[in-house]
DNA sequence: TCAGAATATTCCTGTTGACGTATATTCATA
DNA sequence: TATGAATATACGTCAACAGGAATATTCTGA
């Protein structure tokens, strides 16, 4: 994946959070969608935009979309993601929307 | 400094270049300007441009202006820095760039 | 095979940003 | 103080992209 392309990719509000919680774990698009509490073609779009530029990658199981960070990437942006995730660890939008993650009911998904 | 203005800075190939080679030593716009060997305006903008994202900051000196990453920077904001340093170290075109800078005869702003 | 859930795509609009040309600014020195 | 060097700004144009509304697609289960 290109420098350039992963930064912008972590250069949109919605993108970034969206980065930050597959940083920890896979997630469904409605488990994302919740998470932010963002409109569905909003958060569809900045996922499609990330998965062209190579950073994230789809399992489809059932009916329900599956989105990680791609296990292809270079150890040179694995260590930029890493520096976001630890480094705005404290960010209060951030953090709150890994609370938010963790404290939902478990979604249809699972 | 904000986390997206900081990628939106790091999302340019011009403005990537730049930060590779201030990562290294504050320079004057005349010495970046020869080692990326790009237009004047263009290079004026980009600097202008991270400057007012607060990731510059600029010091006077008699007939040249120098650059450097500015020192009021986060430590999340100086470890995305830093991966971008070691991580990035063998593309081609960022280090053609800085050895261009080695091999420059001192600019006339020294 | 039809209905509905989950997700993506198309179309439209407004904003941001990238680039070039020309011009302005600022400062040092002749 | 007029000139030139170093650098910034204004203006115009074009492409990229963000957001919303509406619609399409894909799959599952009745």
């Amino acid at each position: 994946m290109e420098i350039v392309s992963l930064h912008k990719c972590l250069s949109d509000p919605t993108r970034l959070r969206i980065v930050n919680l597959l940083l920890r774990e896979p997630l469904c698009v409605c488990e994302l969608q919740e998470a932010l509490d963002e409109p569905q073609v909003k958060m569809s779009k900045h996922i499609g935009y990330m998965k062209r530029q190579g950073l994230l990658d789809v399992q489809r199981k059932a009916n329900w979309n599956f989105y990680r960070i791609s296990p292809k990437l270079s150890e040179a942006v694995l260590a930029s993601l890493e520096a976001i995730r630890t480094g705005y660890a404290e960010d209060p939008q951030l953090s709150e929307d890994l609370k938010k993650l963790e404290h939902s009911p478990g979604a249809a998904c699972r």
